[in-house]
RNA sequence: GGGGGCGUAGCUCAGUUGGUUAGAGUGACGGCCUGUCACGCCGUAGGUCGCGGGUUCGAGCCCCGUCGCUCCCGCCA
């Protein structure tokens, strides 16, 4: 018999009545009846009722077996009991009669129990991890990611793709986010950088004539955590093609993404993989006033800009300002306080306030009510209603601001929120959507210049000679450009971003030119990328879902931390290693390094 | 870097207007119990109320500072 196990925990059943077996495990929990111990032990597999009777040998020991301790039972498989069958157990049709026990781990007191499924501090459940990733929702939730991780390897493999690995230890590049560091011992003074992405990597393999690359790539940038960010590292499925025009790309990323989310959701509806709508960056930001947009919100932003600055309408505050309507179908009869709470809200994130007009039928006839209402004339108040789109008790709330970008950003900020309070999200679906056409660059109110908008390899929307004799008296034309830049959005959470890349060394030149770089500067930094180029570069596209975020939406979880098996703290801490932690004197000094503390 | 929330027994939490010895459940330990599966019953131990300072006759509670976790803003091509 075999030292450990015959069986896992999750396996006996009927027909294994009369066999003597053996199983290890954790004790899940111990119920002593005095003349009586039951034991359920648990395994990766699943939880078998043992038993124990007084005048049995091991009974001495089993009496001492506490929570987590990790034991061996050898004993026979018997029918349960008439009536005391657990149908909530797969083995619960039968139980083991322990004859032989050992204990291969003790436990002391546990700072956090397996058994149960309350709520514990974050800090405790990062510290003792080990036990946490036993408890049954952290275990299910990694297994979802083995599972998803395994199916989408599968699905690449099956359109053509090939995995490669490419380099940790790589070159540190110009903009996006923060680099993490790593000093050379050989070259004082030198560092590597960990790759943000494996994006210059990727469309070198491109260059290399290897057609369709993917790989579950780890990212790391150093940037503060959110609920659906990890600081520091992240996982993409990340993918780059050749020959390929956006449709191409999305033909092939789509089919991935719905299947493996038709095969994970649950039986949730999920947006076929020939309907993500596209929608253009411009059209978002108004209709949603977002760049990654939740769909499963019917609400859409409209602009009545006109409509306040005609004549006779004589609501000063909205005069001379972007302003958009955010309907609020059926917020209508909402009491005082609905309107109110927004507007506080409103308030705290940095707008004079959050405006609403609640429409009521009276006699026939629709008119507005509320404190604004009284400044708008039925003819601008009835071309309201035919832009927004809004009927007999539902309400109509207004963002307004100088700026459009920032007018459109407190709508869709109100649009989420109305959608939410009024409970108008269907929890049932994942709707996708690509956003397309995102502008090339943008203006950087702070350093008074042109920034890349995102990724700066993508290829501009634009005829090649034209772009190459652009110059920067064109402000207006380059910051209108668009590039070949799309997002994949679902449920209001940027999925995978991606691009046609720039595979012409000169119109990247003038790229980078554009956004404040040299010649020399984009030659330098870019010298092997620029090179490759400069020796036959197909064209080539492609894009990076985020695994994480992936896992996370399948698993129904709104934070990152419960579908990653070791997470650090959102101040990046890995409580349970203790990184990052001191370096020695000796380490220091062969890296050439001398730490120099901020001033408190 | 900034703003909000939280921090009381191993764990989850309660704790009134500032008022005597800070409570409950659970876990731990001991006793009883032969069919439980969140077993049950009885008992015992367990507290730097995150930490430091202040106000007060008196602080878990009020004030100031600080630390930790978290959510958000900044940041995230």
């Amino acid at each position: 018999m075999h030292a450990y196990r015959t069986h896992t925990c999750g396996q006996l059943r009927k027909s294994d009545v009369g066999a003597t077996v053996r199983l290890s495990g954790w004790v899940n929990r111990r119920r002593d009846h005095g003349g009586l111990i039951f034991i359920d032990l648990r395994d990766h597999y699943g939880i078998t009722q043992c038993v124990i009777e007084p005048d049995a040998p091991a009974f001495a020991v089993v009496d001492q077996l506490r929570s987590e301790w990790v034991v061996t039972f050898t004993g026979k498989v018997v029918h349960r009991l008439e009536g005391t069958a657990n149908s909530d157990l797969p083995t619960g049709d039968v139980e083991l009669r322990i004859e032989t026990v050992a204990v291969q781990g003790r436990a002391q007191e546990l700072p956090l129990p397996v058994f149960g499924d309350l709520d514990y501090p974050e800090e405790t459940r990062l510290t003792y991890r080990f036990l946490d990733l036993r408890r049954e929702r952290l275990h299910k939730n990694i297994m979802l990611r083995a599972n998803i991780v395994t199916s989408l390897r599968r699905r690449m493999i099956e359109q053509g793709f090939t995995e490669f690995q490419t380099p940790i230890l790589t070159a540190s590049s110009p903009e996006g986010a923060r680099d993490f560091l790593v000093p050379s011992r050989r070259y004082p003074g030198q560092f590597y950088a960990l790759p943000q992405a494996p994006q210059q990597f990727k469309q070198l393999i491109m260059v290399a004539g290897f057609d369709r690359y993917f790989q579950i790539a780890p990212c790391f940038r150093d940037e503060d955590g959110r609920a659906d960010r990890s600081p520091g590292e992240f996982y993409q499925l990340d993918l780059e093609m050749s020959f390929v025009t956006q449709d191409d790309v999305f033909n092939a990323v789509a089919p991935v993404l719905a299947g493996v989310f038709e095969e994970f959701a649950n039986g949730k509806k999920v947006t076929p993989a020939d309907q993500f709508p596209r929608i253009p960056y411009a059209e978002a930001m108004l209709k949603y006033g977002t760049d990654k947009p939740d769909l499963r919100n019917p609400i859409e932003i409209v602009d009545v800009s006109t409509v306040f600055g005609h004549a006779d309408v004589e609501f000063k505050a909205f005069k001379n300002k972007i302003v958009r309507a955010i309907p609020a179908p059926g917020a209508g009869p909402q009491p005082r306080s609905f309107f109110d709470k927004l507007n506080e809200w409103a308030r705290g994130e940095g707008a004079a306030g959050l405006g609403y007009i609640q429409f009521e039928d009276e006699g026939g006839t629709l008119v507005g009510k509320g404190p604004i209402a009284k400044f708008i004339p039925a003819a601008a108040l009835a071309e309201m209603v035919k832009i927004a789109g809004v009927k007999a008790g539902d309400a109509l709330f207004f963002s307004a601001d100088a700026k459009a970008d920032r007018a459109a950003n407190l709508a869709g900020m109100a649009r989420t929120r109305i959608g939410r309070e009024l409970n108008l999200i269907p929890q049932d679906e994942f709707k996708f959507c690509w956003i397309v056409d995102f502008p090339m660059y943008e203006w950087n109110e702070e350093e008074k210049k042109i920034d890349f908008s995102h990724n700066p390899f993508s290829m501009p929307q634009y005829d090649r000679e034209k772009f190459l004799s652009l110059n920067n008296t064109d402000a207006e034309t380059i910051l209108g450009l668009k590039a070949y830049q799309y997002d994949i959005v679902c449920n209001g959470y940027e999925l995978s971003s991606g691009a046609i890349r720039n595979h012409d060394p000169d119109v990247m030149l003038k790229a980078f030119e554009i956004a404040g770089y040299t010649r020399e500067e984009t030659e330098q930094k870019f010298a092997g990328m620029l090179n490759a180029f400069r020796h036959g570069a197909p064209p080539h596209g492609g894009t990076a879902p985020g695994i994480d975020r992936i896992v996370m939406l399948l698993a129904g979880e709104e934070n990152l931390r419960e579908v990653t098996m070791f997470p650090m703290t959102q101040q990046a801490q890995d409580l349970l290693m203790n990184a990052p932690s001191p370096a020695n004197q000796k380490q220091l000094k062969e890296l050439h390094l001398r730490v120099i503390y901020p001033e408190k």
